[in-house]
DNA sequence: TGAATAGTGTCTTTCAGACAATATGCC
DNA sequence: GGCATATTGTCTGAAAGACACTATTCA
């Protein structure tokens, strides 16, 4: 093979889309844009778009997520590849899957040109979803629900600064379950991730809570 | 964007690279493959090639797989997408890299026709690369480690009926240490993943060993 | 002083890890 | 009988899980 056959395969496109997710009233939510242009027009889907030829994968996604979503430096990983021959009515299109979370307070949804509207959604109760999506959507949750009990990556759902009680929610909420105050903070605490700030805020009349802070602000696996 | 703006960007070149491991003499290896064409002309490099415009990247792996190693039906999951804008010389060539396992009994090699040559190496032992797949192997070599501890993929590596001092033995080779032969059995066993075939074997001079398999030839996690 | 949320300790159970003697078949 | 490998159980320490009361602030 010459160098130059690297053209002799009619190639396929290749996007990237993203799973943004985030903690709001209390449940997982996925962020989605209903499609403005065909195919699936009018149906929800996730944010996306192809890959320029000059911009590597990751950066195509925080462009995506920049351009259609208006977050940035938000927790992002990749996580995995479509590339079923027809799950896209168009052609052959290849779409590598990115996950991101990001906390409530930084979202603000930022409609972009090539999309009507940007909404966010409960995982557990989504609409009906273009493409490929919904299996997708549901790949990134159960990698958020294995990876939150050996990584940090509840980081990314939560301020710089947070309650332990803020972040057991997180907690019971991604795993559906509720979970026991002292073992779950004998547990975190453990785990040598966090520090006190030192300071205490005060919700409505309760006592004050000591806010705490990851020592890192990216992705550490433990165990 | 209209239907046929599926066009309107300039498409990368997708291929999937396979990382296929075996266990031999005692050692963790990887195959490659010496190239026979430029770039890297002469280099070791992963087997693998450019996608079909008609086959899904799983199709694909099994294909490259079987073209480049002789080898099929064997363990395969999708790794990571690499996706740097300046990985390969020829262009913009996005890689989907797969992770496959075989057991020694199997494998063969068949040099392929556009392969001078295919050869095992041990995994912490390896020549030069071409590429990016010293990265990529690093990064199959971790996933190994990870997950055979808490998935039953260690039946890639045997064949269907081993001892249990056989599967001891795969573990101590990618956990690289040593492990108490009572504790080992009591763990695995527990994981109620085995069961015994009823059979023995007799190894040279020595007490006949029982024969176990698994219940299940496809990806279990647990924990 | 009552309502709301924060903060804390003990007991029990489970699981991981250290550790050595006996059993079986072949030569 | 000697060699090689297989098979088996107990003790200990660490971590996970069950469980309830006191502390602080505000209205």
């Amino acid at each position: 093979m010459k160098a130059q056959d690297i053209n002799k395969f009619e190639k396929p496109s290749v996007t990237v889309d993203v799973i943004l997710m985030t903690i709001d009233e209390g449940r997982l939510k996925v962020l989605l844009i209903k499609r403005g242009i065909e195919p699936f027009k009018g149906q929800w889907a996730l944010p996306g778009g192809f890959v320029r030829i000059d911009e590597s994968l990751e950066k195509a996604a925080r462009r995506e997520l920049k351009e259609e979503a208006g977050v940035k430096n938000e927790y992002l990983e990749q996580l995995y590849s479509f590339g079923e021959v027809k799950r896209d009515p168009r052609g052959r299109v290849i779409t590598v899957a990115y996950f991101a979370l990001t906390n409530n307070s930084q979202r603000k949804l930022k409609p972009s040109f090539d999309a009507d509207e940007a909404q966010w959604f409960p995982a557990l109760h989504l609409p009906k979803l273009a493409f490929d999506h919904k299996k997708i959507i549901d790949f990134a949750y159960k990698r958020l629900r294995a990876k939150i009990s050996y990584s940090n990556i509840a980081y990314g759902l939560l301020p710089d600064k947070f309650r332990l009680s803020e972040l057991q929610k997180v907690y019971e909420i991604i795993l559906d379950k509720t979970l026991d105050k002292r073992n779950f903070r004998k547990w975190i605490l453990g785990l040598k991730l966090l520090e006190s700030t030192g300071q205490k805020v005060t919700i409505g009349a309760s006592r004050p809570a000591e806010l705490y802070r990851f020592l890192q602000r990216e992705p550490v696996l433990f165990d």
